[in-house]
DNA sequence: TTTTATGGTTTATAATGCAAACTAGTTAAA
DNA sequence: TTTAACTAGTTTGCATTATAAACCATAAAA
């Protein structure tokens, strides 16, 4: 395919900045708490939250909320193996269609 | 800055996927005609028009409007310095981010 | 002279990112 | 002891955005 149909049409998912912090971070602590989680990030906790869903909806972490003495909430988050393939394949095809884009001329 | 807030926060002028894409064909193209450019990244004109608008008024692209024999329109696009030194950031950005990501452990 | 094609722009809609407001519980202060 | 303020998030509403459908003006074809 043509690079730039290509690049049209990356992986939204991953491609969105605040996501693909959260997924970077993730990736590497392996696991991280909600506040560890947005004071690396930036995001507000609203903000945050939402973005965590999706990820979570797509498979590409997982959420586990705990309960400390069973009242205080303290969630904590990881990344699947499913979210580090993602991850790692939206980077591969980033590089390659760089790189493609680079030798590209017009006919 | 921590790489995950800075990544968080990029020029989502640029990083938007249509856009990037625009922006990438046109540094490789230094002029090219609607038509071609559409054919380039495979988005539809009323798409393709509407990001070419956000872009020229970036200052990123200038558009030219002409009119074969006073009557049909063709318009040429060319991306200015100001753009290419954006994408050039951008993608600068982008990789340095990653560089210190890679490296990034939590303390 | 109605139909189809060209080269786009405008409009409408659906999705999305974002933070303000909210919730439910806890601890501290008055 | 009731009020206030904090913690750890979630839900709601708004404002922006990406997208394609509908549209417009002209030309060529049937």
């Amino acid at each position: 395919m043509m690079p730039f149909k290509e690049m049209a049409r990356l992986n939204k998912l991953i491609h969105e900045p605040a996501r693909l912090a959260i997924m970077s971070a993730l990736n590497a602590c392996t696991m991280a708490e909600f506040l560890f989680l947005q004071e690396l990030t930036g995001l507000t906790k609203g903000n945050l939250s939402s973005h965590l869903s999706k990820l979570e909806k797509a498979g590409y972490i997982l959420i586990n909320k705990q309960f400390v003495r069973k009242k205080i909430p303290h969630t904590t988050i990881r990344i699947t193996n499913e979210g580090k393939a993602a991850l790692h394949n939206y980077w591969e095809q980033l590089d390659r269609i760089r790189e493609v884009t680079k030798k590209w001329q017009k006919d």
